[in-house]
RNA sequence: AGAGAGGUGGCCGAGUGGUCGAAGGCGCUCGCCUGGAACGCGGGUAUAGGGCAACCUAUCGAGGGUUCGAAUCCCUUCCUCUCUGCCA
């Protein structure tokens, strides 16, 4: 959630920041409208609060006294019926405001590029070069000597989307996620396993609620949701807690498999294993203070990167545009991954400073000279562990249709 | 899943209708004491919102209700513990 604080502050200057992510400033304006008329009632319902409190403490007095309280009590009864009234209308000013506040994106920093979509993303860098083939590489799905992956069986069990690993690529994605946690154990990330399933007020706080719901994979007659990604437990781990500043940063790492509806993509990468509703991801979060949550967004985003190039991926970084950023991102940093059968770079991660967007939401807060501040939260993918295999398999590919094993795998596959 | 017990401040724990945001203790912290420390003594010690401030409002798991007034009574719900059942 923004800061309404500061939008009623700095209409304009907020204002003029979220139109990279063409929010109208109509909704703006109707939001700090709101949010003055709740501070409004609010002051009305106190006072009359305050008169009950107050009055309402002379019954013990007069009856001390032998007084008569009727006429008292009859006043109350009706200041009584009054404070219902006007809370009743600031329980509906809330409840507009929350609507209105809980869909608003998180304001992009000020070093994103401007722009609507993927095209005008920026290049950061690219790592390792484009491998040359002596014949033409073939794509992800098109090993079918080797058996790896089966889509028919997938659906069958499931529906289109879903599918199988086999022999020596079921194996291959075991290694994968071993080691890419010990990976990031090394570089500081502590390893946490957690649920799959979480309710409302966990999406909620990260921002997947409301707004996205026809994303989620909903479990029937229950308010949970399978999660579209480990973000979502490990931000939650301290919603509603006051963590202690000498434990900051947290960094955690974890793999689980994510779950997501694709509501928005028919059509789009129906063939091969790129876009399922299940697949198994590597995260990386970060909860941090304020002043230090860029230097560890680097850290993150290299993190990844350098996970990639230790498997010998070339990939490239990418500075994603106003247009293009995540509901709560402030600034994302996009890892593209080569993938040689596609002849293109494709999306492997994505790393994400949030700022205090989701720690508003989620209450995430730290003790700093007594105040209590909200932490900023980061997350990113270490690696999406599926595109992961497809980017291996497309370039390790031979001339005689195997596929080699990234050195560092080795280990992993014995 | 069934039966019972319970959810109070950083922690323990008192409080069953009226100056209770909450006794007491522990912890933490400031001051005194000391060469320094322990002990001892005195003070402070939740969060959010509003107000320049005095101060006001809300919060005793959550939501609703009764009442002039609720931590205390009623309803709903979530969670924890014990026993029984089931189960990887």
């Amino acid at each position: 959630m923004i800061d309404l604080k500061a939008l009623e502050n700095n209409f304009d200057e907020i204002a003029a920041k979220l139109q990279k992510k063409k929010v109208d400033s109509a909704l703006l304006e109707a939001l700090k409208e709101q949010a003055l008329k709740l501070k409004a009632q609010k002051a009305v319902l106190e006072s009359l609060q305050a008169e009950q409190n107050a009055k309402s403490k002379l019954f013990p007095l007069y009856q001390k006294e032998g007084k008569d309280i009727t006429a008292l009590k009859k006043e109350l009864a009706q200041n009584k019926q009054n404070i219902a009234k006007e809370q009743e209308s600031l329980r509906e000013l809330e409840s507009d405001l929350q609507k209105i506040a809980l869909n608003v994106p998180n304001i992009p920093d000020a070093d994103v590029p401007a722009g609507d979509e993927e095209e005008d993303n920026v290049e950061i860098k690219k790592v390792l070069d484009i491998p040359e083939f002596s014949f033409p590489p073939k794509e992800h799905w098109d090993f079918e000597a080797l058996d790896f992956i089966d889509f028919e069986r997938g659906v069958k069990l499931s529906k289109s989307r879903f599918s199988v690993l086999k022999h020596q690529a079921a194996r291959l994605e075991r290694a994968l996620i071993n080691y890419m946690l010990d990976f990031n154990r090394e570089r500081g990330f502590e390893e946490v396993s957690v649920p799959y399933i979480v309710n409302r007020d966990s999406l909620l706080a990260t921002g997947q609620l409301p707004k996205f719901e026809d994303d989620l994979f909903k479990i029937e007659g229950e308010e949970l949701f399978l999660i579209p990604t480990a973000e979502v437990p490990l931000t939650n781990l301290y919603r509603d807690e006051i963590v202690p500043s000498e434990q900051l940063p947290i960094m955690m790492t974890a793999f689980t498999a994510c779950f997501r509806k694709e509501a928005g993509s028919a059509g789009r990468d129906t063939r091969g294993m790129i876009r399922q509703h299940q697949f198994g991801k590597v995260e990386l979060v970060a909860i941090t203070k304020p002043e230090e949550s860029d230097a560890i967004f680097d850290k993150m985003v290299t993190c990844a990167s350098d996970l990639l190039t230790s498997l010998g991926l070339p990939h490239r970084q990418v500075m994603l545009c106003g247009g293009d950023l995540g509901f709560g991102a402030a600034k994302t940093i996009d890892l593209e991954v080569w993938l040689p059968g596609q002849n293109r770079y494709r999306e492997i991660s994505s790393v994400s400073n949030t700022r205090d967007f989701q720690a508003r939401r989620a209450q995430i807060r730290y003790k700093e000279e007594k105040k209590n501040r909200l932490v900023h939260t980061l997350n990113g993918s270490s690696l999406a562990v599926g595109r992961c295999l497809i980017a291996i398999i497309e370039n390790y590919q031979q001339a005689d249709g195997s596929v080699a094993v990234p050195q560092v795998l080795k280990p992993y596959l014995q």
